[in-house]
DNA sequence: TCTGGGGTCCTAGGACCC
DNA sequence: TCTGGGGTCCTAGGACCC
């Protein structure tokens, strides 16, 4: 079989790196960064995860030990790592001709064609390091799952000095019996209770699992990452950024939200939020929800969590129309029944996005329907595909013919279906 | 009035990732 | 008192149409 090598590049606990190059007092000290709130711990420095400071752990929980070994906390700059980030793709791409960014800190990159890989991977970790300063591991195999597990190894074995290259079999062989199943790249915790179970326990009896009961057990997704331990690809390495389908943003409160007029504060905040966000990314959206619930953590307390949705007609990203949208469907998911619930946390998700330029012509504003709008929509359709037409609202309702016989319209009539599609 | 099958589309929920 | 935020993919089941 044809085996292309595709390593995997990370940087080392990637958010306190970028912190420590701005600031060399950080160096051998621990250091933790803090997630979008400061709620809890998302970065932690190899000396933070020595006194025992777990991933996604609470600030609150931590004060103490904070206190007592003077950890450095920072709270999180997305706009600082982003650049970092895109200096260390930049780097990568004088080594490889072709990469794929997985996420902020971690890049697949094409390794065929080099004669000496592990001397390439430790070329470009020192030049990380020197033009950004931040270090970085690689892990390399013929497939994606098997560089994922080949850069958990070298991550946790110092005497691979950052560089692991599972291309050899009998290398593999050695070394995927002491992989735990559960560190495996698509095996959550769900799955590495099911697969414990039936007495699968490490990376090495996964991969010589029968495919039909990976299949059985957990869906084509398992029955891929067996596959793809034994070698054989089935995640290709995807350079172009696939176009986004949906954004979000949702905020924990550090108060309780307990009355109507404060939730809709916090909706109207995140939906003007998302509205920007859209705009920056030039999409508009076609359908909004909004969601909200209780603490979770508050078992003893009353619960509560709702999400309604609502299309966004025309597809937009006018502040005004989002806020607008976000607030009724708030109001629709309010709790009738007057028990004192306590709301912490809200949020408002965006789906159906599209470019700008693509946004799809608008025939019917179905909120406001007036016949000016309906014939300047017309005449768009028209100019657009260059012949009279005039298009139904939809198939099955008589409402177009309605509009058609008050508008004594002089048009074509046309089946929505026989329309060029409108991408 | 009863009986059928096949196809598509949509949605909710589960699971996983960084 | 205080417990992250932002994504993707897959499946099952219902609605609807022919």
């Amino acid at each position: 079989m044809n085996r292309h090598p595709i390593a995997i590049s990370d940087s080392k606990n990637f958010y306190v790196s970028a912190e420590r190059i701005f600031d060399v007092s950080l160096a051998n000290v621990p250091v933790i960064v803090l997630s979008n709130n400061d709620g809890c711990a998302v970065a932690r420095s190899d000396e933070a995860k020595a006194l025992g400071i777990r991933m996604g752990e609470p600030l609150h929980l931590i004060r103490d030990k904070i206190e007592r070994h003077g950890i450095q906390v920072f709270s999180s700059n997305y706009t600082l790592y982003a650049d970092i980030s895109r200096r260390v793709v930049d780097t990568y791409a004088d080594f490889t001709p072709s990469v794929e960014i997985y996420s902020i800190d971690e890049c697949f990159l094409d390794f065929s064609g080099f004669r000496d890989r592990e001397a390439h991977a430790q070329a470009m970790r020192a030049a990380v390091r020197r033009r950004v300063g931040i270090p970085v591991r690689v892990g390399i195999a013929s497939s994606k799952t098997l560089a994922k597990c080949a850069n958990e190894i070298a991550k946790k074995n110092p005497i691979f000095h950052g560089v692991l290259d599972l291309m050899d079999e009998g290398l593999a062989r050695r070394l995927l019996p002491k992989v735990p199943v559960g560190d495996i790249w698509g095996i959550g915790r769900r799955t590495e209770a099911k697969l414990k179970a039936i007495g699968i326990n490490t990376a090495e009896e996964l991969r010589n699992m029968p495919l039909r009961q990976a299949r059985q057990l957990g869906t084509v997704v398992l029955e891929r990452t067996v596959l793809e331990l034994q070698g054989e690809p089935c995640l290709s390495l995807d350079e172009v950024e696939p176009p986004r389908k949906g954004m979000a943003v949702t905020r924990s409160a550090s108060t309780p939200m307990t009355d109507f007029d404060t939730l809709f504060q916090a909706v109207t905040a995140h939906a003007s939020r998302a509205a920007e966000k859209l705009r920056q990314h030039d999409l508009v959206a076609g359908t909004l929800t909004t969601i909200f619930h209780t603490n979770k953590h508050r078992p003893d307390r009353p619960q509560w969590s709702a999400a309604r949705s609502t299309k966004l007609t025309p597809m937009s990203s006018d502040t005004f129309d989002l806020v607008d949208a976000a607030r009724r469907c708030a109001r629709a998911g309010w709790p009738k029944d007057g028990k004192p619930y306590a709301f912490t946390k809200a949020g408002v998700l965006l789906d159906d996005l599209l470019p700008t330029s693509d946004r799809p012509l608008t025939l019917f504003d179905t909120m406001r329907p007036k016949s000016a709008q309906l014939m300047a929509a017309l005449d768009a359709v028209n100019e657009r595909f260059g012949k009279k037409t005039m298009v139904l609202a939809s198939e099955g309702t008589s409402r177009a013919w309605d509009l058609r016989a008050t508008h004594r319209s002089p048009r074509y009539t046309t089946r929505i279906n026989d329309l060029p599609v409108v991408k």
